[in-house]
RNA sequence: GCCCGAGUGGCGGAAUGGCAGACGCAGCGGACUCAAAAUCCGCCGGGGGCAACCCCGUGUGGGUUCGACUCCCACCUCGGGCACCA
């Protein structure tokens, strides 16, 4: 109304006083030891980039603080922690461009994060923070990777990886995409290198059976599961024909192939092998030999690129051998092909092509036999089969043809039916396969951090002794990778040579750093013990604040970064670290703001940076819009069109709370208390699912329904105050002041409602005659149907 | 190709079996003002009617139901993930 200047909302004083009052009273500091109802609120750290917060960023943490400080208003003792996912490729590459050293780069850009982080008023516990290129972070990091090795967990193997020409290092299976280096888009190759590997495929059935019980968003629980890729099947043995290919003969040689299609094994007329399977030199007939060896040798160079991305032509070779097929006895063609791939199942295939796609797809090319096993049930009767155009992949409704004993029965049950059938035959039994694979985690990087192994001629790989951790990551000025696929660290000679720590001979370090995921992996572990730096977490905090209670990221993360985190938490559960094996209780993918319908990428030059909105409009206001702009979980399209709604609403409630202060024990209709108790019930359920949209709009209804009526009740005011504090915590606090109430609104309790009082006496209904709407009456609630009707009919 | 998710006014979105379009943005009209901004009041899916009202309307086509944005079947479009995984 007639608010003075000197009396208007001003959001950089606000802002800063509270703020400053924040840190003096440790508002946001819980009591980590003896908390009566902890609650761990995490949301994925940051990477720190030069550009610093971006919009993105800002959505999800301010989503995340929100759903923390509502928590703390319903009485929990919230521990809402915030640190820097700072090693890695990224920051490296980064450095590289711009030449200067990381060392440097990142402090600063921490420094720039922790500014705008402070800015946008996230309840964030400063006292536990934490960067992963802190010595004192990563020597866990290194203990961790001791504590893999020690267990039998963590192995070195000499491996065909992806090798990004242009970035100079490994890449996990996982930042390959297309065939394409995930951060640079070049083509990979393929190289051996020696690997270091964690087991995480010894973990596949827990990984896979446990996200039964954890509550997660299903987006994320279906992209695990396709991750994991289980599948039920069989191995069968096939006996290997001499090598003159006469059949009858056999030679002491199997075959053995993984397959989910047991129940077509009649129809098994060849078999492939992976070029690299080891078979193929030993059965390879000498006549075929220089055919074959040129194929395997092209396979190879082909890298494991165009091995998945390339054109999906089959190509392949006949090895002048035989295999028998056990159910029919006859001998039938080895090939071996570039479909078929040896890190998957055995690396061998039985070939049906009647029904597989890809194998009728190389029969049709080579002209091999098609046998048809599988019919509809009309056609099996019949006993005319159409010849088939196509692979005929369907089992529902299926019977099995041309399968001796079989023949009749149906396709499903035949799966099992014929795997019993050759295990009795001591030639198959049943199997499960995963598509996971073991994570591969060497780096040939400078920007990690050091794996803590010494290689000594005598002793083999020795891990470093704990007490000696950090093995710290030393400050070379050139750290450019080569394309040697030696570390920058092996250029680095008193680093990298070190008296062995069993025989004190002269020894080598293991140059390759760990993957960033390794980092990321175990960081929510650390947090509420930062102070304790002779252990890598204290058993009892852990134990009082873990498994997180909420966790909220983007579902880029959805596989590889909770998948690993899971696996590294069931390690240590199993190695009595730690007493949950599931380390997040509770997640939930945020949606994505985009902008202009495209994804925020600096190379599309549309990154929004939030300082500029905040220097205008404060930040309680740009934290109301970006909840505003939609379901949290969907995330949005940013247009700062609509940013003066929300500010428009809190100029209202500021000047409401203004006249508030001056009068209360107004006579209150009952309309207006149903609204009051309806919007506390629909807040609090609004923010425990995450749709603050609809908070929001809850708030905003109220705020209309209070000037429509002209109630400025001091009661209806102060919890509308402590409603909206989650959402705009400093503006709030300045509220909460000027309606005379002490201490800070956030040691406020969220006001319970009068379940009674939520819903009007009386109910209007809708008359409606064949779905049309063509009345409506007031009737009392609870009113009976044969009530209602009557008052209806009147 | 397979697996998820989504299609509602000019825009963001609400309603998950019961009055479609809450809330907000933009727009239009009015009040205040010398004027503008801000603020306040009103209108705001389409069509018809002087009016009370009536008809149509939630991607498309079918179905279930007294009643469908909501459930079922098929299809189309967009977004995301996986992709020669046997």
């Amino acid at each position: 109304m007639s608010d003075t200047p000197s009396d208007a909302y001003r959001p950089d004083q606000v802002e800063a006083k509270w703020r400053a009052r924040w840190a003096e009273r440790r508002t946001n500091e819980p009591n980590l030891d003896s908390p009566k109802r902890p609650f761990y609120n995490l949301m994925m750290f940051p990477y720190p980039s030069a550009e610093g917060l971006h919009v993105g960023n800002m959505f999800a943490f301010t989503g995340a603080d929100v759903y923390g400080r509502f928590k703390r208003l319903m009485g929990f003792d919230v521990f809402t922690p915030m640190g820097y996912d700072a090693f890695g490729i990224h920051s490296e590459n980064y450095a590289l461009k711009i030449g200067t050293h990381p060392g440097v780069l990142i402090p600063r850009n921490i420094r720039n994060f922790r500014r705008q982080l402070e800015g946008m008023g996230g309840m964030f516990d400063w006292s536990h923070s934490l960067s992963t290129t802190d010595p004192s972070y990563y020597k866990w990091t290194q203990w961790l990777f001791l504590q893999l090795f020690k267990a039998g967990k963590a192995y070195k193997k000499k491996a065909a990886v992806n090798w990004c020409p242009v970035d100079k290092t490994v890449l996990a299976n996982e930042q390959v995409e297309n065939g394409r280096c995930e951060r640079c888009g070049a083509l990979v190759e393929q190289r051996f290198l020696e690997q270091w590997f964690f087991r995480i495929t010894d973990y596949a059935d827990r990984l896979l059976g446990n996200l039964d019980r954890i509550d997660w968003s299903d987006t994320t629980l279906t992209a695990q599961r396709n991750w994991l890729g289980r599948s039920e099947g069989a191995e069968i043995d096939f006996a290997v024909a001499s090598a003159n290919s006469e059949p009858g003969t056999r030679n002491s040689e199997r075959i053995r192939v993984f397959t989910t299609r047991p129940d077509t094994l009649f129809g098994a007329t060849f078999m492939v092998l992976a070029p690299e399977h080891p078979l193929v030199a030993r059965l390879t007939a000498p006549d075929r030999k220089a055919e074959v060896e040129a194929y395997v040798k092209a396979a190879a160079a082909q890298d494991l690129v165009s091995r998945k991305t390339g054109a999906r032509d089959k190509t392949g070779v006949f090895i002048g051998a035989h295999a028998i097929n056990p159910a029919t006895g006859q001998p039938i063609p080895v090939w071996i092909a570039d479909y078929v791939l040896m890190e998957y199942g055995t690396g061998a295939i039985m070939a049906v092509p009647a029904h597989d796609e890809r194998d009728f797809a190389f029969a049709t090319k080579y002209g091999l036999e098609i046998v048809r096993v599988l019919a509809s049930e009309t056609d099996a009767k019949s006993g005319r089969l159409a010849p088939l155009t196509e692979a005929e992949v369907e089992t529902q409704g299926f019977v099995l043809v041309n399968s001796g004993p079989f023949d009749g029965a149906p396709a499903e049950q035949s799966k099992r039916a014929i795997t019993e059938w050759l295990a009795e035959k001591g030639q198959g039994k049943p199997v499960v396969q995963y598509r996971l694979h073991d994570w591969c985690i060497s780096r040939q990087r400078y920007w990690g951090p050091p794996i803590p192994i010494i290689y000594c001629e005598g002793c083999g790989p020795v891990p470093v002794p704990e007490k000696d951790l950090p093995v710290i990551l030393p400050d070379i000025p050139d750290f450019r990778p080569d394309d040697s696929g030696i570390s920058p660290l092996a250029r680095h000679e008193e680093w990298y040579y070190v008296a062995c720590p069993q025989c004190g001979a002269r020894a080598r370090r293991e140059t390759d750093v760990s993957d960033t995921f390794l980092d990321s992996a175990w960081y929510y572990l650390r947090y509420p013990s930062t102070e304790f730096d002779d252990r890598p977490f204290d058993r009892k905090r852990t134990e009082t604040w873990c498994p997180v209670t909420s966790y909220i990221g983007g579902n880029e993360h959805a596989v590889l970064h909770l998948l690993y985190s899971r696996f590294i938490a069931m390690v240590l559960h199993d190695l009595g670290q730690v007493t949950f094996e599931e380390p997040f209780t509770r997640f939930r993918a945020h949606g994505l703001i985009v902008k202009d319908g495209a994804k925020m990428s600096k190379s599309r030059g549309n990154v929004v940076i939030p300082d500029e909105y905040i220097a205008q409009w404060g930040a309680d206001t740009f934290r109301l819009y970006l909840m505003f702009l939609g379901p949290f979980q969907e995330g949005g399209d940013f247009r700062d069109a609509g940013i003066s709604g929300p500010r428009r609403f809190l100029d209202r409630v500021w000047s409401l709370v203004g006249e508030a202060s001056n009068e209360s024990g107004d006579e209150l209709s009952k309309d207006i208390v149903v609204r009051w108790h309806a919007t506390r019930k629909k807040v609090a359920e609004h923010y425990e699912v995450l749709h603050y949209n609809t908070a929001i709009s809850a708030l905003m209804e109220l705020v209309n329904a209070l000037k429509d009526t002209g109630c400025k009740d001091r009661n209806i005011v102060r919890d509308l105050v402590v409603m909206l504090a989650p959402l705009t915590p400093h503006f709030s606090e300045e509220c909460w002041e000027r309606l005379g109430q002490q201490g800070s609104v956030f040691d406020a309790t969220y006001p319970q409602w009068d379940e009674a009082l939520t819903v009007g006496s009386q109910v209007e209904l809708p008359v409606q005659v064949n779905g049309k709407t063509r009345a409506k009456v007031m009737v009392n609630r609870g009113a009976t149907q044969e009530q209602a009707l009557a008052i209806a009919l009147a």
